[in-house]
DNA sequence: CATGAATGAGTCTTCATTCAT
DNA sequence: TATGAATGAAGACTCATTCAT
């Protein structure tokens, strides 16, 4: 009986594996500059599986962009949640910025994902049980986010309005930023380095934050 | 021989019109939210011309997005020379966002154009020709900021630093409040306005920009 | 030894009674309109076996048609062999067109299944063992149908003519009526009721039997 | 200008006669056995073209069933209005079905995308301007018939009912016929050549149609 | 020069069948 | 034996580009 549950465990865990590897696959393909044209047989091929097998693990091939997000969208959270609570305002500030970029820096194509994901209909187009995740995911983003406000407010480091008001400039930058990053722009057009580049942004993020006014 | 020079001449002008007709056509497609599935059938047909006729006057797809482009900067430049540039700083700056959002908010497919024209790749697939060309304007462009950027030093209203980390973030700031204001994040997600969004944008880039440390 | 047995035979029960299953599930999905795009997939899921299963008892998707066509034989002589041959003739004949279409109309999948194995080539692609099951079939239909024949031309109702030849028209007409109430032309082409419309059939076949000229 | 014009025409020539090419190629490839399997890429290969010239012409492959189907229907209406009205009914009805016959079988494949374009929901699928043109097509063919029956009927041949119910019969034993005569059933199973079949089938219609009571 | 028919490589997706566990 | 994951050959359809007229 143990030996029964074990063997199907085994399988299931093959299983699993196999779709990590076609994720992994998916998310190495991704990260090169021509990553809009990859095709469902390159994927296969990459993860050294059939093209069927694809659709054995995921419905279409935007359920695999989606899947991407989301085990993306888990990473960073738990990054987040391992920025000290206790510590000052600014410094979990930064903290977040910092982990962000890392996390979206560390792999391009976590960001060619989640920039695909945005795209207009995409969601739209997904099963109704990924619409909820991603509808889901986006809760847990703002919830965070709205504490972290909530507690820069308490501090009287950032002024008293609503959440969506504070986010909205700083999101744009923290997009725009990473496309930057992504094309190539700071480092030929700006010929300054990325460390450099994101020391100004977070310091124009943290400066704009706290200059907004009442 | 006039009368040859003359029917040349016209004909060159017909051509010419031709041109502009496609570019038109290719715009106003462009425009739509499935402006990433348009085909060159399309442009043909909405411009009133043949296909092949699209390959007489541009070598590819790609070319026809290079030169909308090429285009939208003249008319971008040509809004930027229109602000009277005895006004104080902030006010220089205040124009240049406006007019940069009115420009690329009026019509969404010059956003859409200079967004596929910022993907990696994108002006090195170019012909050398029209890659000079995208180099001539961005210097055109570069030049343009560092005389503001020079103005406001001098007025000691930003800190005096080399324009590319002036700018940085500002270029930052509003790509990535553009890209929101196109996936509708601003009027579902934040929930407000596109002008109220605009407002607080423009305000937080002008406290970054100043609060920007030496 | 006799446990051996036992388990053996009680193994096989299980196996035929899965066999059945599978049968079942099959004829069970054949009913619908979209009978021609059912999978084995399907069919395995409906039967609650896995895919593999139906190989262990099938050797490829056909044969799971021609075993269902071959049961739906066996049911259809029953019924056949149920009418009592002590009636005239003309009251076994309209017995056996109302036997057969009750058959064939009372379970849909039953018609589309006696379709399915009337098409060219598939007899011929089948292993030889069933291609004999089927050649058997058809004889002992013939046999039945040239005994009633004879019994028909016996009491002096149809013309003395070959059995073929008596037949053939018949079949014609019987393989007709069942395809158009198929393909729902009946109810809404010629808009009248199946059950007019069979009884104008029968009629038409009994009258056209009767008046075939020597 | 005349030059022009006639240039134009023979491109248009030119572009038809293609489509003819593929339209034959189509029917060509629909004679084999195997014609339910016949794909795209066949057909466009027999016919000497490209894959995506297919699609100029057609917007999908059922619309070169469909289009094959009214190409047939117009033979074999052009047919029928050959056969000499003022004959007496008898020998107008085995006009028609000897014409039928042997359009139908004179060529298998037209047999069989008749067939084809009976199968349910086909018609549904087709654009709105080819389901107008089957609708119109069939309404063509019923009145034909429904003129023919007039005629029996004045002539006192055959009995005075709704002509639905005249030809509802006859129509399903011409069908059974055609199918059996494609199966290869006739000359196999029944043994008897395809001429004395459907002599029996045409003297059975005959009979079952004047036979059909009040 | 203008045209649009022709092209065919490339795209996603399906499914009967196999085979390791 | 039962399983279902894996396979890969097709399949229908698209579209940027070419080229004969």
């Amino acid at each position: 009986m143990v030996h029964v549950m074990l063997s199907s465990s085994r399988k299931e865990r093959v299983f699993l594996r196999r779709e990590q590897d076609i994720l992994d696959a998916a998310l190495s393909l991704f990260a090169a500059p021509d990553w809009e044209q990859v095709t469902v047989e390159q994927i296969a091929n990459q993860a050294g599986v059939g093209k069927g097998t694809i659709y054995k693990h995921f419905s279409c091939k935007e359920e695999i962009y989606a899947r991407l997000a989301v085990d993306f969208h888990h990473q960073l959270m738990r990054d987040y949640r391992s920025i000290d609570a206790s510590l000052p305002f600014d410094q979990i500030f930064r903290s977040i910025i910092k982990v962000s970029f890392d996390r979206l820096l560390g792999d391009p194509s976590c960001g060619h994902v989640s920039f695909y994901c945005k795209r207009g209909q995409f969601v739209e187009r997904l099963n109704p049980e990924l619409q909820t995740t991603f509808v889901q995911m986006q809760a847990e983003f703002d919830d965070f986010i709205a504490s972290i406000m909530a507690q820069g407010i308490a501090q009287g480091v950032i002024p008293e309005r609503p959440v969506n008001q504070l986010t909205a400039a700083l999101e744009a930058t923290f997009d725009g930023a990473l496309r930057m990053i992504w094309n190539q722009e700071v480092t030929t057009r700006l010929d300054m380095s990325v460390d450099s580049f994101l020391n100004i942004v977070s310091e124009f993020m943290m400066v704009g934050l706290a200059g907004l006014k009442h």
